[in-house]
DNA sequence: TGTACATCAGTGAACGCGCGTTCACTGATGTAC
DNA sequence: TGTACATCAGTGAACGCGCGTTCACTGATGTAC
């Protein structure tokens, strides 16, 4: 967020300099803070330190701002998986687990942000900034899954067993948190989990890096 | 829907009988037809034939109404459920398997109903009608559970464990269906899944009804 | 280096919209006697 | 069985609100010569 800390101090009244990316930045923080339904075209433009009627020049309407918030949330998403996987070991299954840990803790730490990426039916998926940045997200998945393989329906079976895994627990533990009753979700960690995976060293080899058949 | 279909043909001005399960009605049908985004007081009255201050009377306001419907849509995801467990064979996999084809049968024919029962900010999950109702579905799920273990971390670790799994399926397919794109998820069913979970029977036994620890 | 001009980026007033909510009302119903 | 009255359930006009969008504008920037 360093891209914002001058939002402020700058007294030119035109000429923004990154009018585009700040009010991708002032929507994130909105959504952070008040969730989806605070987020409004308006908003982002007050935050930004600007009038109202600017977005307009930039987005095509609320669904082009959201869909290029999305976009840079795929970003930060696959950054944070990224990471983690790069402090694990270098053996399959840890760099696997530490994916899921990347995973989990994007989506802990941007819930809102999460829900507008995978749930959104105000987004336009089809954008393709967007279809590009969730590809390579996807893509992280999928090679830390390449190694393994699940039943027998092809590498594809690992890569959605997973993903659904993983965005079921992420979505389960945000409302859980929303939720004062005790809830059994709360007493589970994801490592009491994903340890006991059925996941099978595959036995016909594949590269890591790239995506076959 | 039985309940909706002599609506229109009422005259009554008023008195409509039962204003408050007509509403729930109607906001089912309009999430349905338009998602949650069109779903407003304004409109479910409209539906239920009722002049638009009407539902005032029955309502705390848009929360106290989608709480409701969202109490409603966890008695109609048990229905859904029991009705496969009834339908399958008498034995362990067998009916957690079927419990799972439910919930996703559920999820995939109420989309937008599932989204609002699970993940909405808008709803009260502190209401009594609520939580009773949810507390029911989670039962049917946990009964499923029971004879079997994952890991060590106790009867939570599988309920949470299948509760995530078919959680993100149920999502991450709704979001696949609204995608033109070729996605990995379009090629996976559950039963590519599910038959190869590390469920092991539980050695210690354990009522099937009950939910002890 | 200076000037003229085109383009770009943001302004601010104005618009219409649908929303939730309020409120005095009225028609229908139920009940006490 | 009839009457008076209280209560209930829905009406419809009105309100203010925040929203997205439009549009003529203006100040800043870049470029050609």
């Amino acid at each position: 967020m360093s891209r914002t800390t001058n939002r402020k101090t700058q007294k030119t009244p035109h000429h923004h300099g990154d009018l585009y990316e700040a009010l991708i930045d002032a929507g994130i923080e909105i959504l952070q803070e008040t969730g989806v339904a605070g987020l409004t075209l308006r908003g982002c433009a007050a935050r930004a330190g600007v009038s109202h009627s600017a977005p307009a020049h930039h987005f095509e309407g609320m669904e082009g701002l959201l869909t290029a918030i999305a976009a840079r949330g795929f970003r930060l998403f696959t950054e944070t998986m990224i990471k983690e996987r790069e402090n694990s070991a270098d053996k399959p299954r840890e760099r696997l687990v530490a994916i899921c840990h990347g995973y989990l803790q994007f989506s802990q730490q941007n819930g809102s942000l999460y829900n507008l990426m995978f749930s959104s039916e105000r987004v336009n998926f089809s954008n393709a900034n967007l279809t590009c940045a969730s590809a390579l997200a996807y893509q992280v998945l999928a090679d830390g899954c390449a190694p393994f393989e699940h039943g027998s329906a092809g590498p594809a079976a690992t890569e959605i067993m997973i993903w659904s895994l993983l965005h079921g627990y992420a979505g389960l533990s945000r409302k859980a948190q929303h939720t004062d009753q005790q809830h059994p979700m709360s007493n589970i960690r994801i490592d009491d989990i994903l340890p006991h995976l059925e996941l099978k060293a595959r036995t016909t080899k594949r590269g890591s890096k790239s995506k076959q058949q």
